[in-house]
DNA sequence: AAATCGGGGGG
DNA sequence: CCCCCAGATTT
């Protein structure tokens, strides 16, 4: 067995991370969050700004969600911070403001999955439950050697055998810790940290010489390419934002317009690529100067007070506040 | 089962 | 450039 050498290595080698720092659901839920699909490194200073912002349930469910967008603006996946407040009136209505305890109960709110439910179930609540998230399979595919391409069904496998390697109760929030914690860096996507693996004796994949070439994971198919043109109008010192739509990409947030109107000087600026997962824009803007002003201009202070811009308009939003800010020097 | 939904850091 | 990250939800 290796839970023992794992749970020693975890004590000796695990990251400080500060939302571990304290046993308690409401954050080690936001942090869970958060890290979906996000690198720990990439949520922390996140996490730190909305604790210190919404400390605590009845807070959050009572945050505007133009706040909320505004402080998850840059993280990506924006229904997750839409579902954290649904999810948070709820438990506020039906929960007492808390989250409930079992794994079962938490996979019914909004944003809260298998691996969610059981990393707040078992690190809040010491339940005897797994949490499978990539890491895990990573770990657990390599471990047993696992050369079946992962999908619904060999997840399920690895939930279980997780589930059947639980140690005894203390220890379970650890475990699951650990077994990501070893994913984050020992056990790596590519060229595994093997020398350094406290577990390497037990490990199929390693004893095989096969540990790089697992899991066997599904290959995504391509990025769909899409032609941008995006008009940014100003009118002396202010910018126009149009509020995207509330459902699809970026739903909710702030961005430039597509259609041209009439001005009396315009600017091309620099083009720029955006990545998003399934999605690639190639975005051409072009600033307009109007005439006069109608609704939804900002200032550059207001903008960047309260209105949540995402990643992919960030490059077109520097330059015109550049040569915003020159022009009135 | 496949598509949607962001963004960035590391190799 | 490619990979994939402390995934969940919708189609």
């Amino acid at each position: 067995m290796f839970q023992n050498e794992l749970l020693k290595w975890y004590e000796n080698k695990a990251r400080k991370l500060s939302f571990r720092e304290k046993k308690d659901a409401y954050s080690i839920w936001i942090s869970e969050i958060m890290a979906q699909q996000t690198r720990i490194e990439a949520m922390l200073k996140y996490y730190n700004r909305f604790i210190e912002q919404l400390p605590d349930m009845k807070a959050l469910a009572s945050c505007p969600d133009e706040k909320l967008n505004k402080l998850w603006q840059g993280l990506g996946y924006y229904s997750r911070a839409k579902n954290l407040k649904k999810c948070a009136i709820i438990c506020m209505e039906k929960y007492d403001g808390k989250l409930p305890e079992t794994k079962e109960e938490l996979m019914k709110l909004p944003g809260i999955g298998p691996y969610t439910a059981g990393a707040i179930a078992s690190i809040a609540y010491d339940q005897r439950v797994s949490a499978v998230d990539g890491n895990v399979i990573r770990v657990f595919s390599r471990l047993y050697g696992m050369e079946e391409e992962i999908d619904s069904r060999t997840k399920k496998n690895i939930e279980k055998l997780v589930q059947d390697s639980l140690p005894e109760k203390e220890f379970i929030s650890d475990y699951n810790q650990a077994l990501m914690e070893l994913g984050a860096l020992i056990c790596i996507p590519k060229n595994p940290r093997c020398i350094s693996c406290p577990v390497k004796e037990n490990c199929v994949a390693y004893r095989k010489g096969i540990q790089g070439n697992l899991p066997v994971l599904k290959k995504k198919k391509e990025r769909k390419v899409e032609e941008k043109q995006f008009y940014i109008y100003v009118y002396k010192n202010k910018i126009h934002l149009k509020k995207r739509e509330n459902k699809g990409l970026l739903a909710n947030l702030y961005g430039f317009d597509e259609e041209r109107v009439p001005c009396v000087k315009e600017i091309e600026l620099k083009e720029h690529t955006h990545i998003f997962s399934h999605i690639q824009w190639n975005m051409k803007g072009t600033m307009l100067f109007v005439e006069q002003k109608t609704d939804h201009f900002y200032s550059i202070d207001e903008i960047e007070e309260k209105y949540a811009i995402p990643s992919a308009f960030v490059p077109f939003y520097t330059q015109v506040k550049q040569i915003i800010e020159r022009e009135l020097v």
